[in-house]
DNA sequence: ACATTGACCTGAGAGC
DNA sequence: TGCTCTCAGGTCAATG
């Protein structure tokens, strides 16, 4: 489930918990999350060092060493942090455990592995070198930027939305949000959408993503007028009460209003 | 070049 | 109670 207003939430956490630490130690709890770096380059790197600023793009946050390469994380669809100052007993699916000088930790879990940690030299080489679209609240990404970079696509508006190389940050459940707030059916084609139905769904990926940060991810405080708190409750339209339907998008599950949604 | 599908991974919940 | 099946979903390799 971790999206873009997810990860910004973690930045949010990381930055107000655990900068300008001392590491201790490094504890690998599970080698299965580690891309490209062994355990024990990773061990080497961070002790000793300490977490100096973060930077996040699309779902991968990256955090900034006092001295060498970047640490960097994506949370999968189940990933998460938890920091705590005393010396605790870790979650469940703990796979890196960053200890600290002074007795705090900070852990990232991921119960299903599908995130990652690796390192990386700096964040623009790390993006260019995975092809990464702008990140969804890049300022650059107006409405030009949009449409140039959806232009010869021919599948479903919702897979171009999820597609992190066109836009970094969205998955399933906010090209949800995004589709629901532009009035546009999720299995359309890019290429069958006119002018103003792109410009419709531009307009709602920015201002979904907005609301959504400032909401902290947190999707029960997000309006009653918006999609999601009733595809997680009484699966009723929020416009007209209908019964909301679901449809298989590229192996995805989409939800949306029959109605509001053509 | 682009689109689609299956594999990866684990646990929850459904159905029997 | 316990078994099996399906599903959740981000991403990538393989295939169309």
């Amino acid at each position: 489930m971790p999206e873009l207003p997810d990860i910004a939430r973690f930045k949010k956490y990381l930055d107000a918990t655990s900068l300008h630490q001392v590491i201790r130690r490094v504890v690998v709890h599970d080698h299965d999350v580690l891309e490209d770096v062994s355990a024990q380059r990773l061990r080497r790197t961070l002790q000793g060092r300490s977490l100096e600023s973060t930077d996040r793009w699309g779902k991968f946050l990256f955090v900034e060493l006092d001295e060498g390469p970047w640490v960097v994380m994506h949370f999968g669809m189940t990933g998460y942090l938890d920091y705590s100052e005393i010396a605790k007993q870790v979650p469940d699916h703990t796979r890196v455990t960053y200890q600290f000088e002074g007795g705090g930790r900070l852990v990232y879990v991921c119960q299903r592995k599908l995130g990652c940690v690796s390192l990386a030299d700096d964040v623009q080489s790390f993006i260019r070198s995975r092809n990464m679209g702008p990140d969804g609240l890049d300022k650059r990404l107006d409405f030009e930027a949009f449409r140039q970079r959806l232009a010869g696509r021919r599948g479903a508006i919702k897979s171009a939305l999820m597609n992190q190389q066109i836009v970094a940050g969205i998955g399933n459940i906010y090209s949800d949000e995004i589709l629901f707030q532009a009035g546009v059916h999720p299995k359309r084609s890019v290429i069958e959408l006119d002018d103003g139905e792109l410009r419709s769904v531009h307009r709602a990926l920015r201002k979904v993503l907005r609301k959504a940060v400032d909401r902290n991810g947190e999707i029960q405080r997000l309006p009653r007028s918006y999609f999601l708190p009733h595809r997680e409750g009484d699966g009723l339209c929020p416009r007209c009460q209908r019964e909301l339907d679901e449809a298989k998008v590229s192996g995805r599950t989409a939800h949306f209003c029959p109605r509001c949604q053509q």
